[in-house]
DNA sequence: CCACTGACTCGCG
DNA sequence: TCGCGAGCCAGTG
């Protein structure tokens, strides 16, 4: 973090003995967090992700912590789409195929490129009937 | 500190 | 429904 007021955000409170007005995680952990949430068999974006983890608008964050993941996490990575609800294209093709073939491996449905709606976690009322 | 980049999102046409 | 452009905000050099 290069932000003087995040450094010390983000820090645990056995770090810096901050008893106070702090998450006791990172914002990374915090990230691990959610995305381990998921159900198996759905899906959640991007901003979903960020928001639920406290960190509206950082849904980039999200996926650059999902790219620095450890070799070997068992987190699933691969429950996290963006706003279309497609897979997000990274510099290599070979990890979107692999997304996908984990999603439908897990009985995730999709229309094309897309994710069906329903296989949504947290379903957007405000969107489309 | 500045500039560039990116597994993002939203509004428009 | 799709493509484009602008906004956003950290990470990196």
């Amino acid at each position: 973090m290069t932000r003087a007021g995040q450094s010390e955000r983000s820090r645990r409170p056995s770090q810096i003995g901050a008893p106070e007005n702090f998450h006791p995680l990172t914002a990374q952990e915090r990230i691990w967090q959610v995305v381990a949430a998921i159900p198996r068999g759905r899906v959640a974006t991007y901003g979903q992700v960020a928001s639920l983890a406290g960190l509206p608008r950082r849904a980039r964050l999200v996926g650059h912590v999902l790219g620095n993941l450890p070799g070997g996490s068992r987190l699933p990575w691969h429950r996290v789409v963006n706003a279309a609800l497609r897979i997000s294209p990274r510099g290599d093709d070979r990890g979107m195929h692999e997304q996908r073939r984990r999603l439908e491996r897990e009985g995730v449905a999709f229309v094309g490129p897309r994710i069906a709606r329903g296989c949504l976690w947290l379903d957007d009322p405000a969107d489309g009937t």
